[in-house]
DNA sequence: AATGAATGAGCGTTCATTCAT
DNA sequence: TATGAATGAACGCTCATTCAT
């Protein structure tokens, strides 16, 4: 899957114009809001179109499906992460303990917004029952932790890439699991801050104690 | 919340008989299973019917409307993972290392199951848009939580009940990030064993350097 | 294609008991007079069910989709010509010239009945489109062939078993094409008894001189 | 009716020029394929538009309306059909049963075509809810048979008009009645030849016998 | 305790049609 | 001439829910 070069659903002919691209992005928009606020249950063409201040017989002219909308919509949002931390891998020239913790810093603030907190979890559940979004989602974690490994590698030479892979991996997932307690309006939010320099400091930890075989490790450690 | 005095949501005056109550579980068993399949979006009435093997009517008699049937279900299923923790908390006579070990073992490889893979992200989603989901998990991961914080504080004395508390929940977020990653039919799911390994020795190193305030705990890194 | 055993289209479980049943044979009723008056492209079950009295949710319990009703109100009407062409071929014990001429009096007459005149015309269109109906109508015809292809055989034994195939066929063929001039309502209307002489005294005459080649029959007349 | 000139049903001031004529043909072949490929039932303008590579805003620029469309769909076909029987008729210097037997011969092997078995049926069903078809297919009907009617004349000059008239009319019915069984890709298509020798066969005998009642006919054939 | 029958709102989608450009 | 954009009604169908038996 080429996450660069994506291809929109919406009805081929259409949006041609300024006045139709701009109503395509609307849509876009609206869909990301309905999705966001009432779930992927509570999506339906009309919240849609109504939203958008369009009819439904206009919606179903942009998106001839419901399908073809929701692939636009999670490429969309899903493009917008992307182009995200395309631009977090640049904070080139810093060291790489302040690039982690530029990259840490920015993904589990992202995740204390409203639309990141609703968005993800809404996702997962998504890709459990299709195979695109999961594509799609796996694509973009792939992504971002793009540049964590890379650091990884930077941090810690020791590291085969393997090694990098599965330190990058449990990283993501360990933040990605904090969005469920520690998102917008989660009873941890308050203290998400905190939350996040305890991740710092374990994953810097993590990184620098990595390296070799967990023995190895331990023994290094206690040396 | 009493998570131990839960209320069922069915309708009153059924299930007094033996039999309705067998057939309020197998109701229950098979809104799982529905659940679990097909998603919170897929689950209907009928199916679940269906799936039980009764009439839509037969159901509604013992679930007045599929709100009720949903908070049952939630219930049921939270119920059997709470009393599953409440086992594994009696690990008694073990050092608290080896505790840790069988208790983040047994979490980690559950997320691996399909039942919990599929069943945790439509929790979550839920609890996005249903205050009563919300509660209800945040009850769950709390008792989940319950006896990581007691263990911590058997390991490291010098932790702080907040810092405890902190510390259980990164942990217990970690983990069920990995359900998105590594769970059943994930990308990493043939990478698990050795996530978990990560998993643990990281969690054992994080409590064991902890017990003081952020800055402390840089300043004895650095010494 | 047992046309004798056909199989109803309505959804399993329902119209098990006299209610339903009733409610089963007033939506074909209704289906029938919706297909007659407005034909198939004015079919709606929208429409089906207002003429039934009923709402479309409870049509739609009968019957899943649309197509279901179409194929039921299909077999149902089918099955009413059927009914009768068996009967028609009981008139034993008369000549087979009166027989004959029983059964032209009385198909001739049925196309011009108002429901006889609308039905096949809108059977024969959908036959290109619909294979199934193809293959209803195809075996409707054949049954209404029999007795003609007996009676036949009884009228002129030199005709061979494809030759009175034919000769039935032509005079399936030439009445029924009648249903489009002298239909109910159509211009020849007010003619159609004489047609209907016209009609029989051909066949007569055509069963009469067959029975051999084309040229031994000319052959035949002009001596 | 003046079938000779008839007045289309495009909107006043399009198809001025020679390009829009042009488009205007193209859009009535398209819309042809369209009623023959998918019925009535199937006839949209998307698709017409489609078919004819144009976009729905120009279809309707050209017929306001669906039903003018159909309308000049029905009398451009029926247009066709016309002038093939103008021509035919025009075969002179020959006998009359020569002249009869070759209009049959065209008759019939025209119905054996795909267009001409999906079209007129189509046009059947739809005359009987539509009054200006129903008017148009009669206008078609009565021009056909003119010069049938015209042979009948010169075979037995003892036929009445009266007579003549309903002569040709049953002839015309006879193998209008062939297209449903003998049709293209009907199950009797293979026999259609054979067919057609005994519609001939017995027309010329239909029309020898004639000109009396019937009773007389078959005196007159027994002397 | 259980069913078949029934409702009406809402779903995704297509339709003929209009309009500004 | 021709298009893309837009509408609103209607389509077939599913839904949660109610009710009589």
């Amino acid at each position: 899957m080429d996450l660069n070069q994506r291809q929109t659903s919406h009805r081929p002919g259409t949006a041609t114009q300024s006045k139709g691209q701009s109503r395509l992005a609307s849509i876009l928009d609206a869909a990301r809001a309905v999705f966001i606020n009432a779930g992927y249950a509570g999506l339906t063409m009309r919240k849609v179109a109504d939203r958008a201040g369009i009819s439904i017989g206009n919606l179903n002219y942009y998106y001839r499906t419901k399908d073809d909308l929701l692939r636009d919509l999670i490429d969309h949002v899903i493009g917008g992460y992307l182009h995200v931390f395309g631009k977090l891998r640049d904070a080139a020239g810093q060291s790489p303990q302040k690039q982690l913790e530029s990259i840490l810093d920015y993904w589990i603030d992202d995740l204390g917004t409203p639309e990141t907190t609703a968005f993800f979890p809404e996702l997962w559940a998504l890709a459990n029952h299709d195979p695109h979004v999961a594509e799609l989602v796996d694509g973009l974690y792939a992504r971002a932790r793009e540049p964590l490994d890379e650091i990884i590698g930077l941090m810690n030479p020791a590291c085969t890439p393997r090694e990098r892979r599965q330190l990058a991996l449990f990283m993501c997932a360990a933040m990605e699991g904090l969005t469920v307690f520690a998102g917008n309006g989660k009873p941890w939010a308050s203290q998400r801050a905190q939350l996040k320099r305890i991740a710092i400091e374990d994953f810097m930890q993590l990184i620098g104690r990595s390296g070799g075989t967990g023995a190895q490790t331990r023994a290094r450690q206690t040396v």
